[in-house]
DNA sequence: TGTACATCAGTGAACGCGCGTTCACTGATGTAC
DNA sequence: TGTACATCAGTGAACGCGCGTTCACTGATGTAC
């Protein structure tokens, strides 16, 4: 069967999208070509047309989450003041829908833990994301000196991440309900947003 | 060979550090047992005679890592006064030497991620040393109400895992320690240790 | 317009490999006599 | 004190399985004539 001029690059997309899913869920170790390549209805086979190997499109899958997460966000706080869309992306961020649905989550709170023992393809395409994201956050930061909102925008960045991903690591619920309470409230204290109090 | 009444302890407890080791630096899912049987100078097939399965022994390496954790600290901080046992910490967890170092550091920074992966001994052990090392840290923290003063504890844990984990899954080395600079003042200034600037 | 052909995305069997687990066996040593 | 025996921690081959990757093949369709 030969296709359309733009199907090859269509199927490569789906692929992508369905192992940015699959990754953030079970891990890049935890997923398998073969089960990415059948959630697009595809076999394994046909995997290496368009990609050279698992790596790749680990990679590629990485990249995808970060696109996914920044549209996303650019999207909900469009035309909002930087108040606003910072509240927005801390109330979202630090929430209980995110941690139970890593699979359209931020990848850092999910892949964080892999990311060592990932090829240099996929930890590349992670450190741009991280570096993209702390700038995100620097631009939204009341005014002060730029060396001082780098610092708390990578500090806020930590907290956020590491309240995620330890409130998904925990499996007592109160636990993790109260670990992200706890952090969505300081951070907004601590980006100037409100008043701290919980 | 007929072994005298302690070895089959003492051989068991030397595989449950060898794995504690082990499942910091790899993750649970990328060490095998005949890997660790190896390091204790055995063979894989030993392994039964010690433990029902693999996730048993994680689930006890989980214990045996908070437990090392635990002792140092509580070794170090030995006759210190609160505010010096609180700022040793801080500076010990939120360091390079811990960042490079997973294989005999906190659990929490290394295996957050792979905990929603694991069976239910393993979560079980986790939970446990997540909620003793937040109770520890409120021991320390400056007077407060009760609530505010656990809410406290569990924001600077997360900033603190978070910081070391995102600071190991980066591999721009600047990025890292600018990670790590950040969040460790100011988490000291969060817990009244110093007065913030960093 | 119609036809023969080349292309190449996708198929599915096969590969080597490492994993967790099983199991028949070994042999040093504590114990019973 | 000396000896035969039972024990059981540890050995190493083997198992079934799933993985990433390879490869000979297929067949729908764009293209050349």
């Amino acid at each position: 069967m030969r296709y359309s001029d733009t199907h090859k690059q269509e199927t490569r997309r789906k692929v992508v999208r369905a192992a940015a899913a699959a990754v953030r869920a079970k891990g890049p170790d935890g997923v398998g070509v073969a089960e990415i390549m059948a959630e697009v209805g595809l076999t394994h086979g046909g995997f290496y047309a368009h990609f050279p190997n698992k790596q790749t499109l680990v990679a590629a899958a990485v990249e995808e989450a970060f696109g996914q997460s920044r549209r996303r966000f650019a999207r909900i706080t469009d035309g909002m003041t930087p108040d606003e869309a910072l509240t927005a992306f801390v109330d979202a961020y630090v929430s209980a829908d995110h941690r139970n649905n890593p699979q359209r989550g931020c990848p850092i709170s999910t892949l964080a833990g892999d990311l060592p023992r990932q090829g240099p393809l996929v930890r590349e395409a992670f450190d741009t994301g991280v570096a993209n994201l702390i700038a995100w956050l620097e631009a939204w930061l009341p005014d002060a000196d730029p060396a001082a909102r780098r610092s708390l925008a990578s500090s806020l960045l930590s907290e956020m991440a590491g309240a995620v991903a330890l409130a998904r690591a925990v499996s007592d619920e109160a636990l993790a309900e109260q670990l992200l309470d706890s952090s969505r409230a300081r951070i907004k204290a601590r980006a100037g947003l409100t008043e701290a109090s919980a």
